[in-house]
DNA sequence: ATCAAATTGTTTGAATTTCAAAATGAGTAT
DNA sequence: ATACTCATTTTGAAATTCAAACAATTTGAT
């Protein structure tokens, strides 16, 4: 396991698999009684300056029947609203409650929290080879084949 | 997004989200019909000294209960064994067929593309940065306070 | 204007994954 | 022997997801 290249597939496998599993227990700690699947809908709805069901499922990558089913039960449960694109009425709309909102801010500190765990012996310099690797994984797997 | 810390955090959500999804895929598209739950449980039991039903779900972050599950389909498909240990008869352990063998051999084919894209544009000696990055978050993840 | 095709979303039924709790079987210690 | 612990399986339920069928709206070509 001396090669770099196999220590840091090693690596990546090791904390990557649990990140997700960990993330949610932190949040059920707090009291916080969602999934990360639905963590990561109001994360999307969040982001998305016209979060309509197709962007939302294209974003989360599920499809727009997943997609329809997780926002039937966060509405029941009070964290987001449907309503119509008054300029094209077959798409709808997601906007999110407070109480959605409130559950977003608690997620992005533990993202924070987890980010500064990578600055703890890693000098400001440095950076930059840190955010050069992450673009060349976030391209290859953005122009990766699907199809 | 200039604050690297932002930008770190959004390419990993960003890439992470959709490793998973991605090799599935490519594993489906060779003709491969396993999932990728089925996958890690095949690679945990050819990483472990001794794979037994306790240590391979440890490994895996999930219940013992759950394995039983995942690994009656897998010996339903042909794909791994079971056997008792001959030391301690409570203990049962799990061994791959070679059909099993073949499929980790596609699967280690697509980790080392991945890596190797890492490298695409980092100079050989800019290894340690991200190695050091990695540690960290593994060891942050590790020690990750769950109960 | 009209009608067919494309787009957007929902519903439904099934498969997969996972868990918690109860049950079984094997080892250990008193 | 008896009770206790450990390793695993079984079972029933919940969550997540998909594909396919369906309905409503918009677009584009004639």
């Amino acid at each position: 396991m001396q090669n770099p290249k196999e220590l840091i597939n090693e690596l990546l496998v090791e904390t990557f698999n649990r990140i997700l599993t960990i993330e949610g227990e932190a949040l059920k700690k707090v009291g916080i009684k969602l999934s990360m699947s639905e963590i990561h809908v109001l994360e999307a709805v969040a982001l998305l300056p016209e979060p309509s069901m197709t962007a939302i499922a294209q974003k989360l990558g599920i499809t727009v029947g997943s997609l329809t089913v997780a926002i039937n039960t966060l509405f029941q449960k009070g964290y987001v609203r449907r309503y119509p694109d008054p300029l094209d009425r077959r798409k709808v709309l997601i906007s999110l409650e407070q109480k959605a909102k409130d559950v977003l801010e608690v997620h992005k500190a533990f993202h924070k929290r987890m980010i500064d765990s990578i600055y703890v012996d890693l000098k400001l310099d440095e950076d930059e080879v840190l955010i050069k690797t992450l673009r060349n994984v976030s391209e290859y797997f953005k122009n990766y084949p699907i199809d």
